[in-house]
DNA sequence: TTAAAAGAAGACTTAATTGGTCTTTTAGGG
DNA sequence: CCCTAAAAGACCAATTAAGTCTTCTTTTAA
C-alpha cells in the first residue's frame, strides 16, 4: 500500500536533476527526460503541472526550456510530491471535511492523523538542493 | 496519495468490531457486515484473506461465524493492513529486490526507506484492544 | 519568417478497484 | 438421513485510475 505512482517518482526525478544543473542555466526538457530515463510527453504534463504553481519556471520557443521556479534550498520533497500526486492522504477520513460519519468515535481516525503528521514532517524536512547532492 | 483502499478501510472496521465482541462467541459474517456497514460480498472476501494467514478463525455450517485468531493484544494494526493491502511500500524500490537500477547512487532512495519504517513502527505499536477500546 | 521549444487537449491501452452472483463445502438439528 | 445455515470459492462486470502516445497551438530567438 501507499505506493507512489510512476507520475511522482518520475516528478521527482526530473526536478531533482533539474536543481543539479547550474541554475542560470535552462534545461531542455528532452535532455532532462533521457537523463533521468522517463517517456518525454509523460515529463512533459508534469513539468506543466510544476510550472502553473510555481515549482519550474518555463521559457518557450527556440532556446527556451526549464529552471528551478526558486532556489533548490527552498523546495522541498513534500512539495514536488503533492504538487504531482496530490495531498498526503493515508485515509479518506483525514481531509477535514465529514468524510466519514464515524469519524467522531472512530478510534482509529487519529491513527491517520498521526501518520499523515509523520509523512508530511519527514517529507517537509527534506530540499532539493539535499537530494541534488550541493 | 497514499491513501488507503476501502477494501482496507472495511477489513480494518471489520476485525476492529469483531475484537470488541465477547471472545469466546462467533460472530455472524452478517452482523459484522451490518454493524460496520460494509458490503456483505466484499467483507467475506476479506475475511477470508484474514482466516488464511490465521487473523481470524472461521466456523462453517449452522451456528458458524468467525472469532479473531489470537487475543486482540496480539494483533497489530499493522498485520492487518498488510493482510489485505500487502506490504507498506512508499516506491517501488524499497521492495528489497534489485527494482531499481539507480537505488545505489540514488539519494531520494534513503528517504522512502525512512518513510516506509516510521509508518511500520507507529501501525505495529497499535493493537486491536486498544482500537476496540478494551 | 522559420524552426525550435513548451502548452494544451485528448485518444488510447492496460491494470486495479469495488463490488455482484452463483455454486460448493461444511456442520447441526430434527 | 435430509434440511438448513453458514462460510468458501469461482466467476463476472462496472467503474475508475494509470500510463503512454498523438496532434495541434503558441511563443520566440535567430
Ligand atoms: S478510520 Fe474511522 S473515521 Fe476514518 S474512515 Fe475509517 S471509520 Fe471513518
Ligand atoms: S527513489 Fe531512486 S532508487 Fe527509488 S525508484 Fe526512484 S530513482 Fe530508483
Amino acid at each position: 500500500m501507499m505506493e507512489l505512482t510512476r507520475k511522482g517518482e518520475y516528478a521527482i526525478r526530473g526536478i531533482v536533476y533539474l536543481a543539479s544543473r547550474p541554475a542560470d542555466q535552462v534545461c531542455l526538457l528532452s535532455e532532462i527526460a533521457k537523463a533521468v530515463d522517463v517517456p518525454q510527453t509523460f515529463l512533459a504534463k508534469i513539468f506543466q503541472q510544476f510550472s502553473k504553481i510555481g515549482l519550474v519556471r518555463s521559457y518557450r520557443g527556440t532556446g527556451g526550456g526549464f529552471i528551478l521556479g526558486r532556489t533548490s534550498d527552498k523546495i522541498t520533497l513534500l512539495e514536488v510530491v503533492e504538487a504531482v500526486e496530490g495531498p498526503i492522504i493515508p485515509n479518506r477520513c483525514v481531509t477535514g471535511a465529514g468524510e466519514c460519519d464515524r469519524s467522531n468515535a472512530c478510534t482509529v481516525h487519529p491513527v491517520w492523523l498521526k501518520v499523515q503528521d509523520q509523512v508530511r514532517d519527514l517529507l517537509n524536512g527534506i530540499t532539493l538542493k539535499e537530494l541534488s547532492g550541493q
